[in-house]
DNA sequence: TGTACATCAGTGAACGCGCGTTCACTGATGTAC
DNA sequence: TGTACATCAGTGAACGCGCGTTCACTGATGTAC
């Protein structure tokens, strides 16, 4: 009557297991597929093919492929926040943040490439709960750039909406930058250039704000 | 043997208009159908439904899908070369530049609306042909930009390629603006926030390319 | 002006195909005792 | 440890449906003379 014991901690073939690499399977599948072209052009049978089970197998892993999309929102944004993390915990010196960020998204734009192209190309064109989750992490990512520069000397008497709009600011210029880079993908030259145009831009925008401030 | 007479230019019930009429008939149907998904998840038979006529009645007029879309790209970006000729025949003074140039857009993007969200989704999702000529015509834009922003007093001096960096900073901001106020259609309260959000992004980014040029 | 012919926007039947979803199933894995 | 039963990931047949495309067509409009 007692409730799982030891024993029926699966070992490394287990069902649960098996599963959930299928559901790696399906995921990966689907980021594969709707690169150029969409979510919503995306068919439950094209993605059980590419995985190699049947197409009613695929009902064992999601609802629908709707249901797949969230899925991928989830952990596309996972990604994007260890992006932010990692900027944060480098913790480098005012005038190196921007060079430092940038590396770091055109590194995480390489490592993840196809969720960041789903998120570029979902938050427009997904169906509708794909796209409101996609706009809601956006929100909350630029909720959290927020919170780190009111970190960053000179900004402490900003309001709070003054940070968001910097805020938002900055993310759509990295988000700008980040869509670049993947269409430039191997064309290192046209990456270098993009690079160099993103951290002309941020320095652009950080002047900008803080002198903007003090004319006040 | 003589080519065309008058009496060939014909009545204002005449086939020609009539297939133009229904060309339009087409394009606006394609707009309306794919708003909230994509071109990608677009048919030929629901746009022929739509319009009224029979399936193979589309030939007619488009070779695909993604004929229809190219199109539409093409009228898409006249209206917005209008709103860039707006701006320039305005010619406001320098201070007030800014909040002109944000009016515009928005007034631009209530009447074409469907045109705006089209090229929003399409520039990431569409089809390949489709995503390639919205990216020219956007390239093309910005450099449109950049020879405005060259008549400005005091940027004389830059490069034409600095010139381009600022220019695609706008055009971001502005992008980015319109699909905000696109998604906040019919809350006023939502679009006036984004206005000012809008002003706010685009004096900082003024105030810096002045300053940081002027720092070099 | 009247006639004979050409053009062509829109029709409608037919095709093979991939779609999402239902259902009853199989058989390996996991659990209770 | 051994046995009897429950779970459940993946199967495979079947369904009705919308898809793009082909083809031969119709009949109103346009053109030549």
């Amino acid at each position: 009557m007692l409730v799982t014991p030891e024993r029926a901690v699966s070992g490394p073939g287990s069902r649960a297991e098996r599963k959930e690499h299928t559901r790696r399977a399906i995921l990966d599948a689907a980021l594969r597929l709707c690169e150029g072209s969409s979510l919503v052009a995306l068919s439950l049978r094209q993605v059980s093919k590419e995985v190699g089970i049947v197409p009613t197998g695929f009902y064992r892993h999601f609802e629908s492929i709707e249901d797949l999309g969230l899925a991928l929102v989830d952990e596309s944004f996972v990604s994007l926040r260890e992006m932010l993390r990692d900027v944060r915990l480098a913790d480098p010196a005012l005038d190196d943040i921007i060079d430092r960020s940038i590396d770091l998204l055109v590194e995480h734009v390489h490592a993840q490439h196809p969720h960041f192209a789903f998120i570029a190309r979902e938050r427009e064109a997904g169906p509708p709960a794909v796209r409101e989750a996609i706009g809601r992490s956006i929100d909350l990512f630029e909720r959290e750039l927020a919170s780190d520069l009111q970190r960053l000397p000179g900004t402490g008497v900003w309001s709070t909406e003054d940070l968001r709009i910097l805020s938002n600011l900055f993310v759509n210029t990295l988000v700008a930058t980040a869509v670049a880079v993947l269409h430039a993908s191997s064309r290192p030259d046209e990456e270098k250039r993009l690079v160099e145009s993103a951290r002309t831009q941020l320095r652009m925008v950080l002047v900008g704000a803080l002198n903007w401030r003090s004319e006040r």
